[in-house]
Parts: structure tokens; sequence; C-alpha cells
DNA sequence: GATGTTATGTTATAGTATAACAACTTATAC
DNA sequence: GTATAAGTTGTTATACTATAACATAACATC
């Protein structure tokens, strides 16, 4: 639990918990769907679900190395795609960077609040959005294969306090 | 008017017509706001214009350095952020790339459908789906700066014709 | 025509992602 | 048990996207 001091003081809640039953829930749902969750898979998962903070690739790639993982690139680069395809993370398009689902198991489409001020991302699954997205989509004839809602504003928290790097 | 064959296939409307329109309706605004719309982001946004499809900020170098311009990437990117700022682009963050507003003006959010099969995208501003997804931030206390909302999937004319690159 | 402001030129570099091919592991069948 | 096929990782090189930092030029206003 290595984490920075504004990682720690923004963490209201036990983080600690978040990853080790994202763990858990990643174990299950590869066994069920026969995906391997390979040493790197697994530790890649561990290094992206440590704050709520997207990560990018190559912070994780930085990661592994201190731990004496010798991987370039392509490493990191293939693991997060086992985990995206498994729906076990998610691609914040405007970071380019990653974070841990909140709701892993079936691939789905979640919306992302982005907090500018503590860089933090709360995930929302409000099917509201999907619907009114989809709708409005058929009404012209567009297919959806998969919708990318992405917010970027101030969370809650740092807009009631002004002690935030 | 050099537009490779297919984005000519495609194009079902008179695009020569939406360029015309989406460049004098920029100079007004740039006029407007006292922006200066210099020769470089004229023929930066004239390159956006070009197809419906988003073209990426290298795609734009090259052109310009074909028509002599010697210039380098910030040259491109500043213009971007000038036609950005403005409101007469967006930016498509699932593919790194810049289309032309449809509805230039007043910096807004838009809703993009992005087909994959011929890569066109088409804006909708619809603001049921701004309204949503406002209320849903609001709601937990989030607040919005601006949106993302990018649609993947195959666009109507795309579904019903089967002979698209 | 001096001054401040805005825009562009230029060089270098940072950050993100993938192609292509080799080597190794694992699971399964024979 | 070893041959085979499938999946995973290693490795090198490179492509693509974006910005920092500083120099120069154009423009507007007085």
């Amino acid at each position: 639990m290595a984490e920075h001091p504004t990682d720690q003081a923004l963490e209201t809640h036990d983080h600690h918990h978040c990853i080790v039953a994202a763990m858990s829930e990643a174990e299950r749902i590869c066994r069920e769907r026969k995906g391997r969750l390979t040493k790197q898979r697994k530790r890649a998962l561990e290094l992206v679900w440590k704050s709520h903070k997207p990560v990018g690739a190559y912070a994780i790639l930085e990661q592994l190395r201190n731990e004496g993982f010798n991987g370039a690139p392509p490493t990191v680069y293939r693991a997060l795609d086992f985990l995206l395809e498994h729906g076990l993370i998610h691609r914040i398009e405007c970071l380019n960077a990653y974070t841990g689902c909140a709701h892993p198991g079936n691939r789905h489409t979640g919306q992302f609040l982005i907090c500018s001020r503590c860089q933090r991302v709360a995930e929302l699954d409000d099917t509201n959005i999907n619907k009114i997205i989809t709708k409005s989509a058929q009404s012209i004839g567009f297919k959806i294969n998969s919708q990318v809602v992405e917010i970027n504003g101030v969370c809650h928290q740092c807009q009631t306090q002004s002690n935030n790097g």
C-alpha cells in the first residue's frame, strides 16, 4: 500500500477492500469464462485497481519493471487487452488511461465522471443514459456497438474542500 | 476536390456546399468574436471539413506540407486548438481525430455517431442526452465542465449496402 | 515607429500504441 | 511421455500523437 499521501487522504473508504474484492471477482469471472488470469494479467489488474485514478499503460509498465518483470510495452498492452475483453477494466478515452470496472462480468458500457481536481474517476451504470442514447441512435438507423460517455468536471468532495493537490 | 473514390461514392450530398457554408459561418463567428481566422487556421478548417471522416493532426500536417507550408506539428496543433476554442471543430477522443462542427457558434457538447465501416461521423445535438447526463451527475453532486459522448457502430447507409471498404 | 500582443517557426522530446517475429507454456490427444 | 496445437510472453523496432521551450515575425494601437 505505498500510495502517495494525497491518494491516501482522498480515500475515504477502505480501498484495500476494493482491490481484494475486485481480484476475487476477476478470478471467478475468468474461471467461469475459461480465461487465463496469468501472473502478469493479475498483477496488471491489481495495479489498475491500486487507486481510483486511472493509470496509463506506461505507468503500469514502470511498476512491473520495478518489481523485476523485464517487460516491454506490448506485454502491458496485451494484459490490458485481455482485461478489457473480459470486462475487468475500462479504458478512459480522454485520458488514454485505464480504470478498474466497478461491475465486472459482462462487457458493458458505463459512464465515467472524471474529476479534474483529484483525478479520480467514478463509474455510473445508469441504464437511462444508455437507453436514451440508444433511442436517439436508433431513430436515425444507427446500430450501436459501444458507447463512450465521459464526463469531465469536479467531484462533490473536491467542491466542498479546498486542500486538494 | 481531390478526394478518394470511396469518399466520393459515400457522399450522397453536395459536400462542397458543406465546406463553403462552414467556412462562411466560421468567418462570421470569428469576426463577431474578434478571433483571427488566419490563413493557416482557415486552411486547417477546410481540410477538416474536406470529408465527413475525422482527420488526424498529422494528416492535416501532411496536406499543408504538400501545399507548400513548411510547418511542424505545433503549427497544426495550434490551429486545431484555435478552432476547438471557437467551437468550429470537435475532437473525437476515441479516434484522436478532428471533425467539423455541425452547429458552430458557441462551444457546445455534441454526440457523435462513428461508423466503423465508412469511418464517417455524424453529429447529434440531442439536448435530452445532455439533460439526462447532467441530471445523473448532479444527483451525486458532480459539477460538469464538459461531456464526451461517442457512439461506435454502423450507420444506416452501411447497413443497407455491402460494397463499403 | 515604439510598444505590447498575438501568431508562427523551429528544434527537440515526451507520451501512447502496435507490427512482426521468436521463444516459451500449457493443455490435449495420441 | 511426446507430438501437436493453441495460447502466452519476449524482444526489437517503429509508428503515431502531442507538447515544451525558445526564437522570430506579423499585427494593432497609440
